[in-house]
DNA sequence: TGTACATCAGTGAACGCGCGTTCACTGATGTAC
DNA sequence: TGTACATCAGTGAACGCGCGTTCACTGATGTAC
């Protein structure tokens, strides 16, 4: 674990050239992305930039791994404020954590979930794995919740359940159960769609303020989820 | 609206442009759109494509403003199969085609709702009133069932949803409540999140059928838009 | 503490490629009398 | 029906630009004895 003074300006080097890159992201989006401009941007010659990743698409994988890393802290910093059994704040709060993070890095947030970069294809197992942790921040209060005795309100029966999402045999130690995880994903799905569109623009002069329509659809989800929050009811 | 053979002629080319680059954009996303392609496949020199569209912006509006209809005219067609009156079968379908037509078109569909194209900027107002069609689909029969005594299950309060969605004084002839905008597009949002996360595979290794979480949760919709569907209720 | 060697960061030139757009032009198609 | 003219489609050369990647190399930094 100790790091030598060479590591140490090496992994510095490599950390300007992402963040170099996240800029031209938030300038021009996923696809301009270019190691001649980064190289420009650090006052280098392109091909000393091979030095730190092999190639543009390595770049580009670790900027995915990063993204996906941030955006699962930030979950679950939110969901970390509440206590373990305060199943619907932490809930409730990863969701407008979600949202928040979104709307603060946008490019960020369409380098993971909007179009494929063109001619890149992840194939990591990193990736994978750091993807899995944003899922995990709702799945994993979700099914906590399960366990203590708060199903679903609306939760698919049993035996359907099984069959539509079969148990992952892979990850034992990441169990979810197919009733909860059906739940769960069903919200996540809505959040993003809500956040997909306000964040594109698609939902431009439909609301007065966008916050309070998410937080609105927030408590629906949590209705759904059979969790009530201790928060003054809706008017 | 005579055309002359000259004008039928030129039209047919505009159609073939826009038909290699939608090719193009299925073989390498949107960013793929480049006219000395589309020249190449013509067997064209570039600069004569000038003739049929003023610049690469403009053909990718009219690919924009293309494919909004065609997707529109998909959810219509899905809604027409039902009589006037039969509101949750002609939403439910509605949403089967959104799916549908996304899943069968993913770059069109990612073309209108994916990452904005680096450096383009949609102007145009033409684009704005496709893109008003897809709503209209979804929120034109779910006026018409508010109108028919059929209000959201989980309606929000009038005085809050006037506040949260105020009218739009501007388009006087396509009036929607502001208590239907609400749960229309709460719907809609979520609709579109399953369809995203499944398109991009972000849902990958979930579900044993993505057809069937679907109509799922498109039950859960009508149920909280307060529409029953005339169908053998689930297990 | 000093020397010999290995490692590493970065250079500069080059490769081959593709892009959108402009310009002055040729030759074919249509139109008016 | 034939002729003179206008319109239009398409050409070929050029502009200036940027890209990812390779290669043989120089010079600085670190390491082992």
């Amino acid at each position: 674990m100790t790091t030598t003074r060479r590591e140490r300006i090496r992994n510095n080097t490599r950390d300007e050239i992402k963040a170099i890159a996240r800029q031209q992201m938030v300038e021009g989006g996923t696809a301009a992305i270019s190691l001649n401009g980064i190289a420009r941007a650090m006052e280098l010659t392109s091909p000393a930039l091979y030095r730190y990743y092999a190639s543009r698409d390595e770049l580009i994988t670790a900027l995915i791994i990063d993204t996906y890393n941030a955006l699962a802290d930030a979950l679950e910093e939110a969901s970390a404020a509440h206590p373990a059994n305060a199943y619907a704040q932490k809930l409730f709060d990863t969701s407008l954590a979600y949202r928040a993070w979104a709307l603060t890095h946008p490019t960020d947030f369409l380098l993971i979930y909007g179009n494929p970069i063109p001619g890149y294809q992840l194939p990591s197992e990193q990736a994978m794995a750091a993807a899995q942790r944003v899922y995990a921040a709702f799945l994993g209060t979700m099914q906590a919740a399960y366990i203590a005795g708060f199903p679903p309100k609306r939760a698919t029966h049993r035996t359907l359940a099984i069959e539509l999402c079969p148990p992952l045999s892979e990850h034992p130690e990441f169990q979810i159960d197919p009733v909860v995880m059906i739940a769960g994903i069903a919200g996540w799905t809505k959040l993003h769609g809500m956040v997909m569109l306000e964040l594109l623009g698609h939902l431009q002069g439909a609301f007065s303020d966008y916050a309070d329509f998410y937080r609105l659809e927030c408590r629906h989800i949590m209705e759904d989820l059979g969790l009530s929050l201790d928060m003054p009811p809706l008017p």
